[in-house]
DNA sequence: GTTAGTGAGTGTATTTTTAGAACTGAAGTC
DNA sequence: GACTTCAGTTCTAAAAATACACTCACTAAC
């Protein structure tokens, strides 16, 4: 499988690493989530080259994820903004800082804390179940072929006619 | 900044990406949460090169993610299974295959669905606050440095110094 | 007791990415 | 007119990922 064909594969997995599955990606938008907006706020934040700081810039346009906005216009200037389809990325970020929370901290513990501004606490993102509610794991789930199903699903059945 | 370097920036989410931020990664725990676990097995799943196979889950073994247990004894053969650290990434793939579903399905809609075993409804994940159970949203947190914070923190405040 | 077959990997050569610096270009500032 | 800022683009060299064929250990068959 080559990688460019993966936003190919019937698998939203897949998917949606096509577009996020580099290194810089997830870094680029968890900066735009702390509002950085500007070409050169992000290059010196990351330290990233700036060809590749471009490239990931103008993909991420292109798949919708960011907009170009002029904030000024004698000289143009853009800036980048997270689209509303950008803005639904927040769980994964979430989920990957929650994970290196509890698994990657130091000894000094957590770099940052998140505090939800309706209740005032510190708080941990929890997954629950959108129909009632309750948290969900790994092993409460079962995985069903959906409209969009093709013969290669995750469901492992390939190996099917030669049992 | 090098892809080296970045589990030792103080980011947890630079950290987990240390791990996981290749390509293949996040595909072969996919696969694993579908109960895949012998080589040959993700091999031809994944039509990923035997190589980086090897690489990837090598790295992931050292990472705790996987646990290489042997399942039969005469030519010692192992299988590769998650462990409760690995279980622990769920949330992050769950929430990247529901932001494929979301965004990225054809026209033929979503390729798989996922039911909860619970409660017997098709559900999609939701992230809530631990502390009150409430959904949250990008606009809905503040970040705080934490025990483990240091002065390159992800709230843009390294520019103080030269200003 | 050679030969073929399987599962799990290595080694090497090739292609891709990436890093890093310098350059462009438009506009404002001194 | 020289200098600076921002947002890139264009180069080259170096690092990394990748594909492909190959090895190794063992089993089963002949």
């Amino acid at each position: 499988m080559q990688w460019s064909q993966l936003d190919a594969e019937a698998c939203s997995l897949a998917r949606t690493l096509a577009i996020m599955g580099d290194r810089w990606t997830l870094l680029i938008l968890r900066d735009c989530f702390l509002r950085i907006r500007r070409f050169d706020d992000f290059q010196a934040r990351l330290g990233i080259g700036r060809p590749i700081l471009a490239d990931r810039l103008q993909k991420l346009v292109a798949a919708g994820i960011l907009a170009k906005v002029p904030y000024q216009e004698r000289p143009v200037r853009y800036e980048y903004r997270l689209t509303p389809k950008g803005l639904d990325l927040y769980p994964v970020i979430i989920s990957l800082v929650h994970f290196g929370d509890q698994h990657l901290a130091g000894p000094e513990g957590r770099p940052v804390l998140h505090r939800h501004l309706a209740c005032g606490n510190l708080f941990d993102p929890v997954l629950v179940c959108s129909a009632c509610g309750e948290p969900v794991g790994p092993r409460d789930i079962v995985v069903e072929p959906g409209p969009g199903a093709r013969k290669r699903s995750p469901v492992p059945s390939e190996d099917a006619s030669e049992s």
